[in-house]
DNA sequence: ACTGGCTCCTGAGGGC
DNA sequence: TGCCCTCAGGAGCCAG
């Protein structure tokens, strides 16, 4: 399920494939996505520009606007030569002029894609996004200040896109076990030095899930169709019942706003003081 | 303003 | 082997 780390390494994967090139037609098989997909002539003939991440969207700059893509939790991202018959869901092919193409793919189709003039950070989308966990000024003062008052468990809290985007279920169960915090925990009761851990934790996470090409769970590959290893870097997540990697103490999972939450209950015990070595 | 619950969808995985 | 059931989850939306 692409999340951030995984929506960086598609990025970085087809940016130097499809930078430069074309837009000699496109192909939309089912138009039924999260939001109906509707591709207007204009983008024919476009040169693509850039490729770039904002969250978990990929942005394909054209010259007067942007393709806006989400992958949902099932969506990919291929390159093939324009001979490659499709496969089942196999649902947008964006033809390039070099004889490629840049194809989707999304069997639960929770994913969209959006045709947009004008700047990418003016679509509706984008428009109410908070900071990126990569940015600088994403601190754990930051995080503390937006929390004040706060009633919501802190792992929802992270997991706010108004507040910092691109933390799914699987870095927010990691980042909170690395900085030693329940995810249970009230956000506004995370102390300062908490969310400083929690902050640095996040980062590393991400960081190092990038570094790894992402996580692949089931069905997650990036645009060579090769999987992620950061799975075996996972601490809790996935891990029920298993020995904690730290502690031995078995992982505990609990639902919580509808996401499986895991954690181990001897490391996270506290509010954010237990997170000293990362 | 906040919060939690619902919803979309398909494939994987478990039980029998 | 096969069928049926349950579950996973991003994030917008909505009701309380």
């Amino acid at each position: 399920m692409p999340e951030l780390p995984e929506v960086e390494t598609i990025s970085r994967g087809i940016a130097p494939l499809v930078t430069g090139k074309r837009i000699k037609a496109t192909v939309v098989r089912n138009p039924r996505l999260r939001w109906p997909v509707e591709l207007p002539q204009t983008v024919i003939d476009q040169q693509i520009v850039s490729v770039c991440r904002r969250a978990k969207y990929l942005l394909l700059g054209l010259e007067t606007g942007t393709l806006i893509f989400h992958l949902g939790m099932s969506g990919s991202l291929r390159i093939v030569p324009e001979t490659t018959e499709p496969k089942k869901h196999d649902h947008v092919d964006i033809l390039l002029d070099d004889g490629q193409i840049l194809r989707l793919n999304d069997p639960r189709r929770f994913g969209s894609l959006h045709w947009h003039e004008g700047e990418p950070e003016t679509h509706w989308l984008l428009a109410k996004l908070g900071i990126e966990p990569l940015a600088e000024t994403f601190t754990g003062a930051y995080l503390k200040g937006l929390a004040r008052g706060r009633r919501l468990a802190v792992k929802s809290f992270i997991m706010d896109g108004k507040i910092v985007v691109g933390i799914g279920n699987i870095y927010a169960n990691e980042a909170l076990f690395r900085a030693g915090i329940r995810p249970s925990v009230r956000a506004g009761r995370v102390s300062a030095l908490g969310y400083d851990h929690l902050a640095y934790a996040v980062r590393t996470v991400l960081r190092e899930a990038i570094r790894m090409g992402g996580t692949t769970l089931r069905d997650f590959v990036n645009q060579d169709g090769n999987p992620g290893y950061f799975k075996q870097s996972l601490y809790v997540y996935d891990r029920a019942d298993l020995p904690c990697r730290r502690c031995t103490a078995p992982i505990k999972v609990l639902k919580s706003a509808q996401r499986a939450t895991y954690f181990c209950p001897k490391c996270q015990r506290t509010q954010g003081f237990g997170g000293d070595k990362w």
